[in-house]
DNA sequence: CGATCGGTTGATATGAATCAACGTGCGTGG
DNA sequence: CCACGCACGTTGATTCATATCAACCGATCG
């Protein structure tokens, strides 16, 4: 466990190298994946203005993460503001995450929600690193993909054979790898 | 509608009287609400710095509405940077807000979801205006509540009886009256 | 007075969960 | 080096929560 739930911390996160999830966990055991961390990613924007944050966060992979001040983040932002606008234009595009996620788990059938991740997160890994062949390094186990998505992990299996037995994409040892992008759009676009 | 998807912008609209919401419209009809819109709430923090939005807007009741222009909005905030700080905070209540959803459509039961709709509501009802008995105005349709939470209206209809019949909570004629909030929370308090 | 809208209720269908068994690869300790 | 346990995924049988379909009711409104 990188970080947890109601911890407060005095730093601000930011993953250097490698794969995480942040996710917010019920007292019952379930959990939600709030999103994937990939390299680049502040934890949450949250966490340079609140220090207590409400989710946890766990490594997929071995990672690298750089922490920073709070307070020296701050400061920063009061000298040269321009970085305080950046920060709220990477805030807007986590809510525009999060609430296309929303979308997808209050209206989306479980094909749809899980066509709809594997797209999403395809873009994101092709935006920072450049792939071939439509293969992606991909090391979610399928209990990720279930809690990212609502479902149970048993059905998620289900799905994802179905996608490879239509020759949609191929899932194993790490790798992602898609076959057919326009049908995986064709099923969870969320145009 | 009081503002279409893909529309472009100059302005920012600002609800100053009356309940609208924002929603998201799929191709095939289906159609999520991301939130409600309460005096005082800028439809969202992203229409402060992108000029298309990818939502749309529809008024619950008579609404007010005040609009700024964008230019106008970003200037003032070149001049006084508080403003921007204001700004990404209120981004971040709205990023905690959409997680939350996230968690709820993600894992909660049909009960769990319109528990933990009427509690946020009900808390954000109360921190604008004075309450007495438990009783807010609430001019949703059950209509309304099925797109927020990913249910049919049939089957919100069929746990808000339930509600009723348990003494919980009573819906009827615009009001919403909560007999016994404790079991409310116990249901969908989303710890 | 009929039409429409919102809500309720019952019967049935269906998508996903649950329960259970099994296989396979892998790490660990003997 | 082997044997065992464990994590992960697959598959089948069954159950359950919610959707769907349909009828009906009361209120409101032209």
């Amino acid at each position: 466990m990188v970080a947890a739930r109601n911890q407060i911390s005095e730093d601000v996160f930011l993953l250097c190298g490698g794969w995480g999830f942040r996710f917010f966990q019920l007292p019952d055991g379930r959990s939600q994946i709030l999103n994937f961390l990939l390299p680049g990613d502040l934890f949450s924007i949250v966490s340079v203005f609140e220090e207590r944050f409400n989710y946890s966060v766990k490594a997929l992979t071995e990672i690298q993460i750089s922490a920073m001040r709070r307070t020296e983040v701050q400061a920063r932002i009061s000298v040269s503001p321009g970085i305080l606008m950046a920060l709220a234009k990477s805030g807007v595009v986590e809510v525009e995450a999060a609430e296309r996620m929303q979308t997808a788990l209050g209206q989306y059938s479980a094909e749809e929600r899980i066509a709809y991740l594997l797209l999403h997160l395809t873009r994101r890994i092709a935006a920072r690193s450049v792939t071939r062949e439509q293969r992606y390094p991909f090391p979610l186990r399928q209990q990720h993909i279930a809690d990212a998505v609502g479902l149970t992990p048993v059905h998620v299996s289900r799905v994802l054979s179905l996608f490879r037995d239509r020759g949609i994409v191929g899932l194993s040892d790490g790798i992602l790898q898609v076959f057919h992008p326009h049908e995986l759009e064709r099923i969870g676009s969320l145009n």
